[in-house]
This record gives C-alpha cells, sequence and structure tokens, in this order.
DNA sequence: AAACATTTTTAGTCTTGGCTAAACATTAAG
DNA sequence: CTTAATGTTTAGCCAAGACTAAAAATGTTT
C-alpha cells in the first residue's frame, strides 16, 4: 500500500460516515483537494486491489479489506494524536498535521506498543474513538450542539471540525472536552446560541454550534 | 525535500566517514541497493538544490546546507531508536527499520519534544552518537575490538553492523554496550579471539570483531 | 603509449500519481 | 420528451524516480 493509496482509503472512509450511497469522485477530489478525473483513475485501482467495490458513474465503497486497512490507518492517527498530547505537550490544534505523517508509519508493532504506552485510549484528542488493534470501533450517541433545545444541559464530547483555527478560537473561549453547556437561549435572526459554559455566559455562532458534539448530561 | 532525496543524503553522510575523497555513484548504488544510473540522475538533482557538490566522474560531497539536512535526518533517526527501546520495549535488532519510515517525519517541534522526553539522550541503542538540534555531534574516540591487543582490557560503546543477525548473536554471547571485555588471545590462523566478557569466556571470530566498537578502559 | 578493464554518464523507457481538455452519462428543466 | 446543466470518465500529457543498454571517461596493464 502506497501512502497515497492509504490517504485514498482514509478519506473514503470518512466521507463514508455522511453519505449511504457510493461515495462520488467528485466529493473525494474536493476533500483531496485533486481532480475528479484523478480520483477516478486511483479508485480504479483500489478496485483492481479489491479494497473498494466501484461502479462507473455509480461511486465507491470500501470492502471488507477496504474498511480494515482504513480502520488502521485512524487508528494509528488518532494513537498519534493521543501520544503528541499525552507524552510531548502538543495542544490539540497542534497534532493533526504530524498525525497526517505518522499515520503511514508501518509497524503493527510499533501501533499495539504504542497503544499500550499510552494506557489503551478509547478517543483522541478531538473527541473521536479510536478503533482497536481489529478494527473494532466504539460509536459514542452524540448530537451537535446546534441541535440541542433551550435550556437543555449536555457535556461537551467532540469537535466536527479540527482544524487549528476553530480549536484555537475554542480554547479562547474556554470550551474544551467535558466542558458542561446549558443553551441558555437561541435567536431566531441568525440562530446563535447563548450558552453557559462551566458557569460562564458564553454566546456563540451557529457556525460553532454545529461543528461542536456534545451528549446529554 | 522528498524521501528519496533524503535517503540519498543519508547514504552520502554515512559514505563520508570512510572515505575523504568524493563519493563515486557506485558506492551510493550498492548501499541503496539501485544502479549508478539511477544515482547519478539524483546527484544531479541535489547539486541543483546545492545539497551536495558534484564534479563528473569525481564524485559527490555535501554542502553546509546538505551536512545540516543529512545530521537531522539522522538525528531523528537515533531519536526514534532511542524512543522505541526506552519507552516501547523494543529490542536493540528490531528498531532500525522503523526509524527508516520515522526518520522522514517533518516536524522540528517533534523532533526537539521528543528529544526532550528522552531526556536529551547522547547515543542510540547502538552506540552512535545523536546530534543535537544545531547538528553538533560527540565524536566518541572508539577502536574496532580486532584492533585491540592481547591482554588490553576494554569496554564495548558501539556496534557497526547494526542488523539484526549481528545484533542477535551479540544476545546470544550476552555481549552488550558496557560489557567489559578482555582479549585473551588471538588466534593466528583464522583471527579468531578468545575473549572474557563481564567475567565469562568467549571465543569470536574476526568479523564480529571487526564490527565491535570499544574504549580503553 | 596503446590496449584493455572498470567506472560513470547519457539516452531512452517504464510506473506512479498527478493534470487539462474533450467526450460521455446522468439528472434536472422546460 | 427533448434540451440544458452537471457530474464523471477517457485520452493524452507531465514530472519524479527508477531501470537497461550504449557511449564516454578514467584507471591499469602490458
Ligand atoms: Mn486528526
Ligand atoms: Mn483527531
Ligand atoms: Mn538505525
Ligand atoms: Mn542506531
Amino acid at each position: 500500500m502506497t501512502y497515497s493509496e492509504e490517504n485514498y482509503l482514509k478519506v473514503i472512509y470518512h466521507l463514508s460516515h455522511t453519505a449511504n450511497k457510493g461515495i462520488s469522485t467528485n466529493a473525494i477530489a474536493n476533500v483531496m483537494e485533486s481532480k475528479p478525473s484523478s480520483v477516478t483513475d486511483m479508485v480504479q485501482k483500489l478496485a483492481d486491489k479489491e479494497l473498494v467495490e466501484y461502479v462507473k458513474y455509480q461511486g465507491v465503497t470500501l470492502t471488507q479489506k477496504g474498511m480494515f486497512m482504513a480502520l488502521m490507518i485512524v487508528r494509528k492517527h488518532r494513537l498519534w494524536e493521543v501520544f503528541l498530547v499525552e507524552k510531548l505537550d502538543f495542544s490539540w490544534d497542534e497534532v493533526h498535521d504530524v498525525a497526517e505523517q505518522l499515520e503511514h508509519i508501518k509497524s503493527e508493532k510499533l501501533t499495539n506498543k504504542l497503544d499500550e504506552f499510552l494506557g489503551f485510549p478509547t478517543e483522541d484528542p478531538h473527541g473521536d474513538p479510536i478503533p482497536d488493534k481489529d478494527g473494532r470501533i466504539a460509536s459514542i450517541d452524540k448530537k451537535l450542539l446546534s441541535e440541542i433545545g433551550v435550556s437543555k444541559k449536555v457535556i461537551c464530547v467532540g469537535v466536527k471540525d479540527s482544524s487549528p483555527p476553530f480549536l484555537q478560537y475554542l480554547d479562547k473561549q474556554q470550551i474544551a472536552l467535558g466542558s458542561s453547556i446549558e443553551v441558555v437561549a437561541k435567536e431566531d435572526f441568525d440562530h446563535s446560541l447563548s450558552l453557559r459554559v462551566d458557569g460562564k455566559n458564553v454566546t456563540v455562532s451557529n457556525k460553532i454550534a454545529s461543528n461542536l458534539f456534545v451528549k446529554p448530561v
């Protein structure tokens, strides 16, 4: 498996969560910042290797084999993110780019020893679940903050977007994983939300609220 | 810098220690298990980027810039080897191949944080010195065991060959870094050596002895 | 100094993973 | 139900990094 093939599998895996039909070459190209024609080429190679199911014009889905490989890449990505935060004092907005590189290191022993060294974590620094060595992954039931009704109390359990600017914004507002949030009011005009976060009043836009995962308290 | 360019720089760096003229394309091809013609191509690219000095038919030498980059790759390689042994319980014969991958991860912050996490080690698991963040590298004065005279006492400080079979052989003979070695006798016929290693009698071939670095006690 | 042997470079080819432009399918409108 | 818009694939091209075979430079003998 090449670096490039691994990236395709990972992107297809992530896109599979928000769409239940086949993933279009266009969708893949958007995420990868490449062109649909390039995606078609690669997708055909992956189909030859039986990592994806592919029907022309109908999009692509992962096979069992492809799904497992994707999960192993996600596993490595998230374990390395934990390592960087827990052991090397990186902040949660600094880890993603480095993990993008580290996720391609090929050594089962390394992955499993790292897992052990970290105490078998179940979530990465952004609240995303970490697949175990057999590819099993917990699905936490979580909602977007934007979907929560007024006066409901929830706990922040994850971020949908883990780009540095968004994470830095959250840091600034002192919103972190584990923060308790109460939806005080929702503005009809711009759908912004008034919150009480760990006792402090904070107002956030709808865009922010629709990138924060929460669970009922 | 591509993965491939980095590997070339590293190989040129290592070869520079045993030869003081320019490194031949042939020598590089041998180490890289590729062909001299491929090396010529790449060496010309590295010269364009001013990472090496290259005169046709005269071999190649690292520039200041190329030397620094090579040292940073060696630094990462050796730091990761320490990490694998010290933190993840790898044995010294298992780390090299994984470090070959990890040495290409690009993040100064990661390298320096890892260095700190490991307590700023000065040597890797094979006794090789680790360059600091400015590229400074200690040169330990060490000799090959094969050059030591009869009845001299020395301490094992490094291995020249760090291939798994050789390292596993040393494990079997209970020869490790720090072992005290006395040369009891040298056989004229095959140049094999009778040793006392930490009090135990061991006989080793000349090939073994010329891959073990020692220093006078 | 010439001939031979060895080393090194050049010329031309291949594969991988991209791209653009053009052709073709599918979907949405009229 | 035909046309227009959009999405997708094909065809043809490119750069990186490898290779083989042939040419050229260098080194070693006689
Ligand atoms: Mn990430
Ligand atoms: Mn993450
Ligand atoms: Mn090594
Ligand atoms: Mn080493």
